[in-house]
DNA sequence: CAATAGCCTGTTCAATCGATTAGCCTGCGC
DNA sequence: GCGCAGGCTAATCGATTGAACAGGCTATTG
């Protein structure tokens, strides 16, 4: 097969580029997400970056690698936030660092809804992309935190429930409230991106996970 | 403003049309969850029904009104299903009860995942649509289910936690998994449409909200 | 000081979108 | 048994889509 996805542009890219195409990744992560992967228009993307149409295809092969390139840098973003609440927890017990972590995706999860939004959007369509994100970036997060569960459920510190369905537990519990944040201001009195209501909800799942915020 | 939004169609329908007319809600229903709204194409659409496509506009006004017709078709298979386990359960003790309707309510979103994706799909672009969602469909719902919350939690049958966060809690513990179904027959060794696998998710759900399955 | 390569824009193309129109076929009411 | 309205299709519309192309500006390079 001609498969040829996302080579890197051969091409001897100067600095001065680097600014742009962050402003293109970021325009198209957010609108992606919004709109979905055919909702979004590369018009649009280009004018929230600043730029015009045609510099999309300049920067990236397709409308398939500029998806590629938004969700490469949502992933690494969680990857980066919860590697740094790992280490420095030296000599912290395994139950507290783990509720620290939960807590970290939690206030994650409210802060870059996008992630989530892409993952149930194309968690549907069942294509290529889901493919990549599946293979490139959440089995990685899947294998470590089920093995973080197991460990904890051998010592009681969470229920006693097959692993698989606490992750989606967890992962469905955790952002929902920010996910469907314009629902949640029009149902409650409550706005998903108040600092308060995200420590609020850290401390909800918390205590169902672990008995204790 | 000339707004007309959803009038009925001023023709007098024969049963002959009723069959079709369905067809094309069921093949829209799936469409629009799968692909989202603009993802979708009327022409996919109408394929999938087996009919041409103009057909489509013959039936209802624009592609918006079709949306909002596999939307209602959706919600009103909820209620009918959770009313349905409600009653027939004369004399039998609150959180028993509760705990039944959660469990349909699993249940009902690990067959019917196409419900919380045109959900999630609207909650992010927040436009017209979301209206439609929230004021007519999810609102009740909402407050029903928070009354419910709050007089359990009186009892002491669920954990003292703010009824807004408890329930976008079950809302996403809940259906995740099925939601995310093509990832999750991926990550695991489990099929989310399995009878058992549904089955222990309920379990879970319900012994972390409850205590016990 | 040329010249080359990276960065970016204006213009345009074929494909595909939702919607409209005109018209065919069928079966019910009179 | 005739007319007419409902159910449906074929053909086609203008608009919009992702992408390609040709060319201009600028900074680095030799």
């Amino acid at each position: 097969m001609a498969s040829s996805s996302t080579k890197p542009l051969d091409r001897v890219a100067r600095p001065s580029a680097k600014p742009t195409r962050d402003r293109i990744v970021r325009a198209a992560t957010d609108l992606f997400s919004e709109r979905s992967f055919d909702g979004a228009t590369t018009r649009e993307i280009a004018a929230q970056a600043g730029v015009t149409q045609p510099l999309l295809n300049y920067h990236f092969r397709s409308k398939e690698e500029l998806w590629q390139a938004a969700v490469d840098s949502l992933f690494e973003r969680l990857n980066k936030t919860l590697d740094e609440r790992t280490t420095g927890l030296r000599g912290v017990d395994e139950v507290t660092s783990a509720k620290l972590r939960v807590r970290e995706f939690v206030t994650f999860s409210a802060r870059n809804p996008q992630l989530h939004r892409i993952i149930m959007q194309e968690s549907k369509a069942d294509g290529p992309r889901m493919d990549y994100l599946v293979d490139r970036h959440v089995r990685p997060i899947y294998e470590r935190t089920v093995a973080l569960f197991e460990a904890l459920a051998r010592r009681g510190a969470v229920p006693d429930i097959p692993s698989a369905h606490l992750y989606y537990i967890l992962t469905g519990a955790g952002p929902t409230m920010f996910v469907l944040a314009p629902e949640c201001r029009r149902l409650t009195s409550l706005d998903p991106s108040d600092d308060a209501v995200i420590e609020a909800h850290a401390d909800a799942v918390c205590l169902l996970l672990f008995g204790s915020p």
